[in-house]
DNA sequence: TTTATAACGTACCAATCGGTACGAATATCC
DNA sequence: GGATATTCGTACCGATTGGTACGTTATAAA
């Protein structure tokens, strides 16, 4: 029940979901409450099965070479991301979503945030990393350039371009 | 009739234009031939007051860090872009545009990676870009990250934050 | 088998969307 | 001034949205 939202999910009502899910409209409504409720719930188990990977590929004792390409070969590369991603399409519509949903967004956006610059701090420690650049301004440009990167992804860019241009975007983390 | 555009045009009903503009919906179709007619003469305008100033900064005896740097002012700290920029908004919902708008949207995007890469190849003959780096890669490399500043920018980010990040991003355009 | 309870889905709701039919008001011409 | 052409906006159209009232069916307890 969480495979119909391939497309934007701004753009599939709620009759549309229950045509192809096979359920009625008060069965989904007693389910998760409405729109929001339902937003959330696939926003849940999307952020569960697949925006966990992110978090495991940033483990604190990989090196940064190998985090920076593992995280441009998922963005570029990975089958699940050939349609874009939904934290990131629902990110871009921020202000249509329900209090819920929107709330679970900013949640998993600064989350992502704090990860990325848990990281970076641990592999400036682990003397991995120099130079003067700012850990949370670095980690917020490492997170926005995986949206961007998924978004053109979503809207069927060659993913061999998409590559190199996060290759050439991440080129600037780790520059003297 | 053209400032009604500030929020994303996609979330702006015919209704409510006209309500704001004092017209009625009769009269809009009669000018402008439906929803799709408008947005296209409201994008035509906007390219010709305001994307136009992005073509003057690349002006091909304009030394590179003087265009990046330019650039850079632009997205992150010129007032007109304090709410995003109409094209990239446009843009990202390109599905849910009409044919008319979506050909320019078309045509203006392709527009801009062309003169870039024009602009990309004049200064690599004056000697003043080096580096193997694919021109055309490059150009929408550009394009992207004015795009991706921009977004940041309509969301209410922080145009400090994205100025060092729009610094950090084109940094890699000129390395080693 | 009968009765109380819970799940279910048809068929509706008001609101809003983009778009238009058509009569009223205005301007133009002789 | 009166006939003609043209512009204008009220008041509607069908479609679609998220959401729900309520009769019906299935289940469980007696």
């Amino acid at each position: 029940m969480s495979a119909y939202w391939r497309d934007d999910p701004a753009d599939v009502s709620l009759n549309a979901i229950c045509g192809l899910a096979g359920v009625s409209k008060p069965a989904l409504y007693r389910e998760f409450g409405g729109e929001d409720g339902l937003m959330r719930a696939v926003l849940d188990r999307y952020a569960a099965k697949v925006l966990s990977d992110i978090f495991g590929i940033i483990s604190h004792d990989t090196p940064l070479d190998d985090a920076l390409g593992a995280l441009k070969h998922f963005a570029s590369a990975d089958p699940r991301m050939e349609t874009g991603c939904v934290f990131f399409k629902m990110r871009a519509g921020r202000h249509r979503l329900g209090p819920k949903t929107r709330e679970l967004v900013d949640a998993i956006d600064a989350g992502a945030v704090t990860a990325f610059a848990g990281y970076l701090e641990a592999r400036r420690k682990a003397g991995d990393w120099q130079g003067d650049l700012n850990v949370s301004t670095a980690a917020r440009y490492i997170l926005e350039q995986i949206g961007l990167a998924l978004t053109r992804r979503a809207s069927g860019d060659d993913p061999a371009q998409i590559n190199d241009m996060l290759a050439l975007a991440f080129s600037a983390i780790r520059r003297p």
